[in-house]
DNA sequence: CACTAGAGGATCGTTGAACAATCCCACAAG
DNA sequence: CTTGTGGGATTGTTCAACGATCCTCTAGTG
């Protein structure tokens, strides 16, 4: 990574200064770009994990990554660290770093979440909301992918929904929050065949949330919200349990 | 630390098996005290900031942190790794490490989300609660810590009793956002003089919502909790904008 | 055959040294 | 007062080394 980190941050610095206005501008991006290997290493394994280069049980082996990515094992580490607290990889003591395998009992969290967090953030909607042209682009990018087989993607788009729900709430930590159990939710599709089965037929129902949420009726959206991740729920719950062949907790 | 690890452990493995029954509990606990030496640091460096040992906008020296908790640099830096997600430190690139001070702009984040989550935590209560034992305990506190004058020790009370009704949600990773948004509020509050001013207030108001969900009644509840959060932001966000002289948002 | 114990190798956790890059502070000059 | 420069401190990263732990394989025993 030293010789990638060098050509990173000389691309970074070698850009020619804009020879009118804006130079003030040009330092602050590149300001915003620096960041530290330990950072990008944690970005670039994040994006691996969350498109399913390395399924859900893989063990990042530090030598191998560290030489594949070409950085040190104690910059390695740090990338780990960051990484164990957004619940991707699991630490564990003197025998590595996992990607993480969820259980049964965190795809029913993940979905308590949702439905306590989701809901209460759309259920004070009382007219249009700002956030309702992202929504519509969400459900749109879903349409497109439907229209084109890519199961994938419309599971994608489908993410961008609800995190654009989330968002209604206007708080920064509340759409963390809810990245980070997006992400998770990938984890327990990348176990799963079949996406489009977990995916498709939720998208009719996107629409109708939009429609209830345009007319300024929160609490309609929610209780259409609520039915379809308790259906969702449900579904996936059921087909994870057999999946991964463990008993689906009684609560 | 070496040796301090190694105490720690071999205090840990010197225990005499029991002569009776019991020992493979023993080993149990064994595994579960094994933690790295990154993760204990990280431990005590919490603590100490959340008990403000380390006051907010403190920079936490690479050298003087090591040399004193004697680890080398790189394990303190994992450690800075597992904490900058918690928002308790701030890292800043070829800067170093910072006790996270918090903006007004956090501040009322932080009671957005409180808003969010606690009162979707509770509406939905409709008989006596299973957790309102330890919601009593953490008012029982507060009390004892008031007839003391132990103000600090009636905030952590508060605090308490807060985890304790987001508790009623049931969700692990909710239980956990809390946590961090009380640690968060911690720091805002080590800014703060006078603590009696901001946690006494709201002793009274505890016990309102207890009888609420005693009562099976959880949108009362909800109603005297939205209220005493509204009361309790403005006045923070007031003071804590006066405090370091930032203009309060106008969001 | 099944189970257990021990050895060896791989890997992780940690330390410490080294070096380059960056930042900050102090001082000098205009 | 402002700007520029130099020097020192510190951070970010790499590398090597070593001890501890885990896992796998082999041999021995019942």
């Amino acid at each position: 990574m030293t010789e990638t980190a060098s050509g990173y941050l000389a691309s970074g610095r070698a850009a020619p200064p804009s020879p009118e206005g804006g130079r003030a501008l040009e330092a602050d991006r590149a300001l915003l770009g620096r960041t530290s290997t330990a950072e990008r290493v944690a970005d670039i394994l994040r994006t691996r994990i969350t498109e399913g280069f390395f399924p859900p049980g893989t063990r990042l082996a530090e030598d191998a990554i560290g030489a594949g990515l070409g950085v040190s094992r104690n910059t390695l580490r740090e990338a780990f660290r960051l990484l164990t607290h957004e619940r991707l990889l699991v630490h564990e003591l003197n025998r590595g770093v996992f990607v993480r395998l969820l259980t049964v009992a965190d795809v029913v969290d993940l979905y308590r979440v949702r439905k306590l967090v989701e809901c209460a953030a759309i259920r004070g909607v009382d007219r249009r909301p700002d956030g309702l042209d992202r929504l519509a682009a969400a459900v749109a990018d879903g349409e497109e992918a439907k229209a084109r087989d890519d199961w994938r993607a419309l599971g994608t788009a489908n993410m961008h929904f609800h995190q654009a729900l989330t968002a209604l709430a206007g708080s920064r930590r509340v759409d963390e929050l809810m990245a980070g159990v997006l992400a998770e939710l990938r984890l327990v599709f990348h176990v799963m065949a079949d996406p489009r089965r977990f995916h498709e037929p939720y998208l009719a129902r996107h629409h109708a949330i939009i429609a209830r949420l345009a007319d300024g009726d929160g609490p309609g959206a929610e209780r259409l919200l609520a039915e379809y991740l308790d259906t969702a729920e449900a579904q996936l719950v059921d087909a994870y349990a057999r999946k991964t062949a463990t008993p689906r907790p009684t609560g």
